[in-house]
DNA sequence: CAGCATCCTGTCCGATACTG
DNA sequence: CAGTATCGGACAGGATGCTG
């Protein structure tokens, strides 16, 4: 055995863990659209978040849904009116979130001095 | 226009561009293992992170590489040796990795409870 | 308005074999 | 030891059309 036994397995890994709840394309910045403007409606996270596509929208909801991180609230009305916030759970991830934006920033402001 | 105007933008959101750092299967588990054992040698990568193959390995540490947040350390050895560490810059991410390994485990343990 | 059902595409990732 | 090179499959993600 030598001194230095760290492991570092996928499928335990919390980091991986965590990942997964907020990796992909959308899920972060869904998170961060919902933490900025909640409650928010489907229709005005669809315009929004620019680029995203009607069923895209709808799975990552869904998914954040199952992950317990956000609430979908359905109103029973013609037309039909869904609000969106972020669970107590969820919101303990904008801290994260939020490190991320500050992170990017400093990111690209790196890669313009690089030029 | 309406009073609020908040726009993410999946081409500028600082959000994405970290996730385009950080994001993918291994970055993250990468940042969190050399953080932890630096310097970390190739071989002892590829042995402490789990199930990665060599090639992935390769990849993954020159993108981090290209994105300025690992340092690769040659030595003109026989056999070859090469030690990776954070960068100054790469460092700065490591509270957003500890932030997200303590939240995946709070995470894993809200969903053991559901059962 | 807020979805769902299909179909399709690109890329991420893994397996395997070879090398200085 | 620390890599390359090549190949192929699975899956995330996108386009489009339809619905309560």
């Amino acid at each position: 055995m030598n001194e230095n036994n760290l492991v570092f397995n996928e499928k335990t890994c919390p980091v991986t863990a965590t990942m997964q709840v907020i990796g992909g394309k959308w899920k972060a910045i869904l998170i961060n659209a919902i933490y900025q403007t909640s409650p928010a409606r489907f229709g005005e996270l669809k315009r929004s978040v620019t680029g995203i596509t009607q069923s895209m929208l709808t799975s990552q909801l869904r998914e954040l849904e199952d992950d317990g991180i956000i609430n979908r609230k359905v109103y029973a009305e013609i037309p039909p009116k869904v609000e969106y916030t972020l669970t107590e759970f969820g919101l303990t991830l904008s801290p994260i979130i939020l490190s991320m934006a500050e992170w990017g920033r400093k990111y690209k402001f790196n890669q313009a001095q690089k030029k």
